[in-house]
DNA sequence: TGTTTTTATCTCAACGTTGAGATTATCAAG
DNA sequence: CTTGATAATCTCAACGTTGAGATAAAAACA
């Protein structure tokens, strides 16, 4: 049994022999960098199949899982979505052309900088669509790890994640 | 103890209660994706500090653990960074530029379509200061989840990656 | 009230990657 | 020794993100 990241840490072994003992965090982080990278081309090919960007597919499921009235504010989908202000607005102008939601501004007294984005009807129908395949989808690929495992890799992953201050959303 | 993730899979099951027993693969793969994000920005950030680019310590680290000559095809750089041609002809262009690398053509017999791209005496330098510091970094990340958690950690991480077909470098 | 600071979003040029196509070289078959 | 297919690299336009700056509104303070 040996992966890649295996690979690499046995070169390193052998050309930095010097290094041996200190390599042992390239197991994790170097399989999460690898990690990354293939689940996101993984999801990346699922939404282009589906006419989507990842980072549209982003937009719309923040929006669905927050809830009626399925509008939120830029700033929260930026922080959400953990990119930049002007990615957010570049998704949001696409999005809008393709009628998956729709910028609404605050009426009468509301703070008249923020913008809600809001989901539109046909964005609604596109996002159950895809969740529903997504998690099928996402099912399959943790088929070969099983659900006991997956448990137990889900609490490390979530340490992790914490020791790194990722521990709400707002 | 609570994650973005939690939060993220909280709001599904508010939202859509009808999608709660399919939800589990997000404990594993949301945060793997998050992860993916958290270390991208982390290690791109530690890069950037010492003048480079996240691409470019890749080609560096890889070919200095190929071992001498510590110069390899560009075909073979291109596999291990699961990018495209043309990233690493853009990486390669930079690199040479700042005298990291150099491209030599096989001299004599060899296959001329082939570009080796050898480490130079100062790229060679600049990547053994780098994964000291690197690794020191990296062992400073994982310092809260502890030596034995870790390789628990990394051996469900490589049943994955090798459930995904990433078996190896070659 | 007027001034300053902070907040929310948008603008835009620079940057790196993608992906298709071009180029050049090797290999296999006739 | 051609012909055709395969392989390695480079070219280039399109694309999404970044990050600094602009704009405008709200909040804090004098």
């Amino acid at each position: 049994m040996s992966d890649a990241v295996d690979a690499i840490i046995g070169q390193w072994t052998k050309e930095r022999p010097d290094l041996t003992e200190d390599l042992w965090p390239v197991q994790v982080l170097g399989r999460l960098q690898r990690l990354g990278r293939v689940l996101d081309k993984e999801f990346r090919t699922f939404a282009a199949r589906r006419g989507l960007e990842l980072g549209e597919v982003d937009v719309l499921t923040t929006l669905q899982r927050s809830g009626p009235p399925y509008a939120l504010p830029a700033g929260a989908l930026l922080k959400a979505a953990m990119v930049t202000s002007g990615a957010i607005t570049n998704r949001i102008d696409r999005m809008e052309a393709k009628g998956l939601v729709e910028r609404v501004r605050e009426e009468g007294g509301g703070d008249r900088r923020t913008v809600r984005i809001r989901l539109t009807e046909h964005g609604h129908e596109v996002t159950c669509e895809y969740m529903a395949a997504h998690l099928a989808n996402e099912a399959r690929m943790l088929s070969e790890l099983g659900r006991e495992e997956s448990d137990r890799l889900a609490a490390s992953l979530r340490k992790l994640l914490e020791s790194f201050g990722d521990t709400s959303i707002g």
